[in-house]
DNA sequence: TAATAATTTAAGCAAATACTTAAATAATGA
DNA sequence: TCATTATTTAAGTATTTGCTTAAATTATTA
């Protein structure tokens, strides 16, 4: 498990190996959470139901179990991780709990909605 | 494991429900599409790849390896999935392999790129 | 041709993921 | 207060993921 492995290219360039480390201790953070948001986007049932969010402003659990065709709970435990990365928030209307987009990080889920949405197949 | 849920609230909006599910049915190849690429990105190891390959026009695993302290067969195999996907590309120079990024699907990435440069932390 | 170097591929395994079913919460209404 | 509805939470499990080590490819050079 010991690693100081060191390019063993006669060409290794040393000042371009240093500049990318350099490079990524200073976005650390930010690679940290973008890819944090990338891997909640990066499941089809939860891409889903952020694109349908995008375009409906709200819905509930039990809407995303009829429309996508799952089970309540799958649905629920998709919504928690949606949560945690903080996109999506809730308001309660009686027993139903009404979900929509927060605006935060938009700028690429945004990207990826229009690009869904650029090449739609208007069956 | 039968399932025909149909949403039970007696507000459920019908026509919405039929909407969404024809949105999801004109868009259904992109959201596959798109979520490949968010679970492809979705990887510290290989966003962090990705954004060096951004600043840095091409690398081979060996700079990988040492850059991110971690042994070429994982390297090699995160690089895999990233040719699956199509986002990068490679050319060999003796027995060294430099890889590079393809325009493909750049907005999405070409987003979480300047996002994750916008607010560095220059140390 | 043999030895070495850069890389990939394969096999094995621990951890994470995404579902299932059952039980727990929370709000409504008889 | 009890039953019902919408939802979440928990526990169990099969699949996927991301590493490890060892073996196989591919190219260079002695």
């Amino acid at each position: 498990m010991k690693l100081e492995i060191i390019c063993t290219r006669a060409e290794a360039d040393q000042k371009q190996l240093e500049r990318c480390r350099e490079t990524l201790n200073e976005t650390s953070k930010n690679i940290e959470e973008i890819s944090r948001i990338m891997a909640m986007a990066g499941n089809e049932v939860r891409l889903k139901i952020l694109f349908l969010l995008s375009q409906e402003k709200e819905l509930c659990p039990c809407d995303f179990a009829d429309i996508l065709e799952m089970s309540v709970p799958a649905i629920s435990q998709h919504i928690r991780k949606m949560k945690d990365v903080g996109v999506i928030t809730s308001r309660r209307a009686g027993q139903t709990l009404f979900y929509s987009l927060l605006d935060k990080s938009s700028d690429i889920l945004g990207k990826a909605f229009s690009n869904i949405n650029d090449n739609r197949k208007v069956a």
